[in-house]
RNA sequence: GGCCCCAUCGUCUAGCCAGGUCCAGGACACAAGGUUCUCAUCCUUGGAACAGGGGUUCAAAUCCCCUUGGGGUCACCA
């Protein structure tokens, strides 16, 4: 038996579903687990929604992911052109080769009488499909039409029978064909259509297996009849539950859901093996327990026997999960590299950081490691480190003035600072010593410490906030809070 | 509405195919406690589900049927 062939075939009409990213990803698992072929092929043959931009942003987010293609519009491959609009001449002779089978007829209905059909068919509740009215015209009227150049497309005669699927994910599906209507294949201007393209360029690109998402059930049953009309080999077909918006309420949908685009996902800084882990997950498990499953562990142990068949809602939460545990299992160094781009957008650090920023920034992913869920938090979270504190947030003002002997204290400890600044664990011992002498509590110096420094009631251990601040700068922070404080502190 | 698919904790799921070991396991979320200068991490503990009804069987979450519920799809889009 050859090595299986297996595609992902989105259209460049908008940005990369991240239910298309999980078929991208299940079909990559499928072909590096079995020494397959994955092939990436656009289904672009309607020219008027394509975009360019779309199409990059699929290609952006496949790497992003880590999903290369072994045959696609950038690798190319044998079996291309990989852009079902360079493909016109192969679908030129597909057409012909309809034809001389007798397995297509010419339908002349306007699209307006079409239109009436359906509306009179939805207002009697009857079942909607074509009534095959030009299946019955004789064979000289036609002949007369099609010389008189009348408009006419091609549809799929659908014979009698009914048509069985093994899905590799449900098992035995039928349809009876009589609940399938007579598809069109070919457009009244000449240009070919989904359902027939997808047939013609699974053959010749020899697919031997497609999963998709069960939303292309009923197109399987139209293409599988269509296989077996032009007589070809039918590939293996496995359907992917569908994953659904994160409040249940229909198929995520990029619409209704800003999560169902993947750059929703690259953009806030998600680790990407984490959400290749998470959407692994997603209709796919290993086990009863495990959860987090490296690539490699992916590739390894992934199944299609093991895919669920219910629908699955976006588990928002356990993607943070996910990214904050990958990013806790990062090296501060490498850490560091990721978080850069996102503090170069915004202004806190230049794109190419000097050496003076980067130590900054390495020393914010050591303290902030622990703390983040995803890259980009670290923009917010660690503002107090590039921008001066304007005010103090929640808890720490509070922590300013709750006692009259605050301005005073920071005042002390502003004095008390050692200059140069020593490693944070040296000073915390000054800083312990410090409230020893004076009979306090390390607490009480600790909560107003921080709200000078950061502005804010949480964060990395204090003494590397000050060490990330630099000496004078946090010098400076401890007498602007002690003004502040006695500014606000409660009259009595 | 026709056709098709699905149905276990709030969520994602394991178990179902080969019925007993399941008063149903894990993870996320939530709650409580512990560690800690805060936040977070980490650790411990807790509550939390077999949609309903019929069968089959000594025995059903597991097999069959019905009901209900959810979803998909019915374009000269993909």
């Amino acid at each position: 038996m050859t090595t299986p062939r297996v595609r992902f075939a989105p259209s460049p009409t908008g940005y990369l579903h991240v239910g298309g990213a999980r078929t991208a990803l299940f079909n990559w698992l499928h072909a590096r687990q079995t020494g397959g072929t994955f092939i990436l092929r656009m289904e672009d043959t309607d020219a008027a929604r394509n975009t360019k931009e779309s199409r990059e942003t699929i290609f952006r987010g496949l790497r992003w992911l880590g999903l290369a293609p072994d045959e696609g519009p950038e690798e190319g491959g044998d079996l291309g052109p990989y852009s079902q609009s360079e493909r016109g001449e192969i679908y030129a002779a597909a057409v012909a080769d309809l034809r001389a089978r007798g397995v297509v007829y010419p339908c002349f209905c306007t699209r307006e009488r079409l239109a009436e059909l359906r509306a009179r068919q939805e207002a009697a509740k009857e079942r909607y499909g074509y009534d095959r009215c030009c299946l019955g015209l004789d064979a000289d009227e036609v002949t007369r039409k099609i010389d008189a150049g009348e408009a006419h497309t091609l549809r799929l005669r659908v014979p009698e029978g009914e048509t069985v699927i093994d899905d590799l994910v449900r098992g035995e599906v039928k349809v009876a064909h009589a609940d399938v209507e007579d598809i069109i294949l070919v457009r009244a201007d000449g240009a070919p259509v989904y359902n027939f393209v997808v047939v013609i360029d699974d053959h010749h690109m020899g697919v031997s297996c497609v999963l998709r998402g069960e939303d292309h059930l009923t197109n399987t049953f139209k293409q599988v009849i269509l296989f077996k009309a032009l007589g070809f080999d039918v590939p293996l077909y496995g359907h992917l539950p569908l994953i659904l918006g994160p409040k249940g309420q229909g198929k995520l949908s990029k619409r209704k859901h800003p999560e169902a685009a993947l750059e929703h996902y690259i953009d806030r800084g998600f680790h990407p093996e984490a959400v290749v882990n998470w959407l692994a997950l997603i209709g796919w498990s290993l086990d009863d327990k495990t959860t987090i499953l490296s690539r490699d562990e992916l590739v390894q142990h992934f199944s299609l026997g093991r895919i669920s068949k219910s629908g699955a809602r976006l588990d928002l939460d356990k993607l943070e999960h996910l990214s904050g545990h990958y990013i806790r299992e990062m090296d501060p160094a490498a850490l560091a590299d990721a978080l850069v781009p996102f503090l170069a957008k915004a202004g806190h650090i230049a794109e190419d950081p000097n050496s003076q920023q980067r130590a900054t920034v390495e020393h914010l992913a050591a303290a902030y490691r622990e703390r983040l869920v995803a890259f980009s938090d670290v923009v917010a979270e660690a503002v107090w480190a590039f921008q001066p504190v304007t005010d103090y947030e929640g808890k720490a003002s509070k922590n300013l003035v709750e006692k009259p002997t605050i301005p005073a204290l920071l005042r002390d400890y502003a004095d008390a600072l050692p200059d140069p600044l020593p490693d944070p664990e040296a000073h915390e011992a000054h800083a312990r010593a410090f409230v020893e002498e004076r009979g306090m509590g390390f607490g009480q110096l600790v909560h107003p410490l921080r709200a000078a420094w950061t502005g804010r009631p949480g964060g990395p251990p204090l003494f590397d906030c000050a060490a990330i601040l630099g000496r004078k700068e946090a010098h400076a922070r401890l007498l602007q809070a002690a003004t502040w404080s006695e500014e606000n502190l409660p009259e009595s």
